[in-house]
DNA sequence: AATCCGTTCTACGCCCAGTAGAAAGGATCG
DNA sequence: CGATCCTTTCTACTGGGCGTAGAACGGATT
């Protein structure tokens, strides 16, 4: 049911330096962290601007500046991605069985944990 | 590992079109297949190659025509495509948490069997 | 008053996907 | 045989998304 837009590089990166913080983050602190890609500022709010539109980051005013937060957790965001990626099989249960073949043995016993 | 590339949608219609075919189809049977969509014969060639650089169709030479095959069934792609996702997690075993808790019961049933 | 900072607006280049015409070469038909 | 028809290959245009960032504006700091 739900349309997850797909990601470029850059947007990426930036969801990935916003599920490692603790907190929420300026876009200073974003190209901050992103440093070795020696962005302008304006990129990077362009970008988080982007990831707004896309409802995968909340902005937050506080004072003169933002404040962004990932809407959803990084595992959220994955078992998202898993579930739609699943919806495109005509047949699931065969796509799931596909999919625990792929897997190692530990993460299946840890999948098999998991379902208790 | 996989680095599976995004389809855009006449592209994934093509590919639903092979998949659902039970034999290997000319750009004539997709575009058949796909009237409603009112392609000209072109365009269908267009994006059956596109596929195959994408590597999700071979491609062999009939006579003067040739014939389309899905290089993987559509189950092991999405199969695929749900590895990815999984990759995209930090905690793959909270990722997959998500994941469960998002099927219905008798989902997790059937994964239950599977892991058997 | 000059400067700094974060925001918003605007924009450009690139690549991809949708779309298809032109041309070419073999096959068919009258 | 010449006209016509397939199928392919080449080429190309358009629109949109993403990376990238300058210009300009308004509030804050010095």
């Amino acid at each position: 049911m739900t349309f997850v837009a797909s990601l470029g590089e850059l947007e990426r990166a930036v969801m990935g330096v916003l599920w490692e913080a603790d907190r929420d983050l300026t876009a200073r602190d974003v190209q901050d962290a992103l440093a070795a890609r020696d962005l302008a500022t304006t990129t990077v709010l362009t970008v988080l601007g982007r990831l707004e539109r896309k409802q995968l980051v909340r902005r937050m005013r506080d004072g003169r500046a933002h404040h962004y937060r990932p809407v959803a957790s990084r595992e959220d965001h994955v078992a998202e991605l898993m579930s739609d990626a699943l919806d495109g099989a005509s047949d699931r249960g065969a796509a799931l069985a596909r999919f625990l073949g792929s897997m190692s043995e530990e993460e299946r016993a840890n999948l098999r944990d998991l379902l208790d």
